[in-house]
DNA sequence: CTTTGTAATTGTCCTGACCAAAATGTGACA
DNA sequence: TGTCACATTTTGGTCAGGACAATTACAAAG
């Protein structure tokens, strides 16, 4: 049945063997696992004992305690934080956030208050702040608020949550950070002409043209990393984005 | 010291009190834990307890425990992603996967190949399954899994991280359950119908279309929603509902 | 058929105890 | 004096059982 390794604590054997019968589909989801009192009959442990190993399920994300009601299933597999370990390219990253961006910046134009615009317009002051132009992280710190009120400012959780996971993606990839200091190492700078639009549009409320601004702004940001990515990575980088550079243009 | 909200459960009180300790540098990396008991009289609980705070502070990777010596901070920051405990509301939940969704689906459409599309067909097929009119989290697995293909097949790993991510978030989250358990009780029927155009749409490699199919799936969804929130969560609810009704209606 | 109220189910937290492993202290011996 | 062996203390690991609270189920009353 369970294997009975003494080194392990029994709470992590427990948890362990739930979570290997949720993961192929005993307990599937939304389903009701037996109460504490029968799990520790079924796994001849105490109930202190199963009460840790169901919270330890619970941290992992996997399962749902309610109250009077019982423990039920909300995932298969434990949540390992999604920009954990996945490396996902700058080239995807751009691309799914000049979808996903462009359209938070169309709902932030009907949405976005007077107090989020200034701090729009400051945070495009710090990014071209003159004297501070070796501060790389500072600058890019600017440029993830800058994007994060504008989807704060869609006043949509949800699509700030996202928002935060694609700025999270790219600081954890070592690809993207590689990439960006390359790129700040060629002398580019930020570009300021293209926030500006963007605030722009959000400030006359117009979510066609935020939209647009927005899609622009990350199509320029992907041409800019194209062109520091000449030499380099020689072939199967270049592969990727070659086919990147295909599918961007057969968009508008 | 630390607030005394009836509802939380105690163990996740002193979890998060710990973590904040640990994460202000109160316990800075390699410190040792007070004893269990002493954690006990200190936070007014019983030992059962410290030790449940103490096996979540481990599962998120923060502290390592080793018996007969004591608990040891290995980390100052739990190693969980973003999608932890935000409760995000299920009308901004759908508001987002409209816009993101539609943008993968769009982005599918140009990318999609034979394999994927028949597994579409294959989901389909299970979601109106006859025989199954009462196995509920099977036709919602299916669901999901149909929405993931089509990620899936915009050829892009952060898009598809992302919409993992919100469904994710809707599962997780215990106002869409309920109000997902609601709906079926209701006696809603998945809807076959619009599942079946958005794969036509992808079928013909027509990205707006498929793009529109999306869309409109995912609006009849918030339609469905909003009429099995009539009578309950009065008034509060009714608000978040109108104001959602009028962005939705306020676009295309 | 709906509603209300009671009983059973189920998670929550506690008290207290004993066991096992590690750390600490103590004494004997070289 | 220094070092090793052993007993004691500390600390986590587990168990047993019980009182309490929230939820659910079901039956009775309208």
């Amino acid at each position: 049945m369970i294997s009975t390794s003494p080194s392990i604590r029994t709470y992590a054997r427990v948890s362990a063997n739930l979570q290997e019968r949720i993961s192929c589909g005993e307990y599937g989801i939304g389903a009701r696992l037996p109460p504490e009192r029968e799990l520790a009959q079924i796994y001849n442990v105490s109930r202190p004992t199963i009460r840790e190993a169901i919270i330890a399920l619970e941290v992992d994300g996997v399962v749902s305690v309610r109250q009077g009601s019982g423990v039920y299933v909300i995932a298969k597999q434990p949540r390992t934080g999604i920009a954990g370990e996945t490396d996902i390219g700058p080239f995807e990253l751009l691309e799914a956030r000049r979808a996903i961006e462009g359209e938070a910046c169309a709902l932030a134009a009907t949405q976005i208050d007077i107090g989020q615009l200034q701090q729009l317009d400051a945070l495009v002051d710090e990014m071209q702040g003159d004297n501070l132009e070796n501060d790389i992280p500072r600058s890019e710190q600017a440029d993830r608020q800058f994007h994060m009120v504008i989807a704060e400012a869609s006043g949509n959780s949800a699509m700030s949550a996202v928002v935060d996971l694609l700025w999270d993606i790219r600081f954890r990839s070592p690809q993207s950070r590689m990439l960006t200091t390359k790129a700040h190492l060629a002398g580019i700078k930020p570009r300021v002409e293209e926030h500006v639009a963007i605030v722009d549009a959000l400030r006359r409320s117009d979510p066609v043209q935020a939209r647009a601004a927005m899609r622009l702004h990350l199509e320029r940001v992907l041409e800019t990393l194209l062109e520091t990515t000449e030499i380099q990575e020689v072939n199967q980088a270049r592969d990727r984005v070659h086919q990147q550079r295909r599918r961007f243009a057969g968009r508008g």
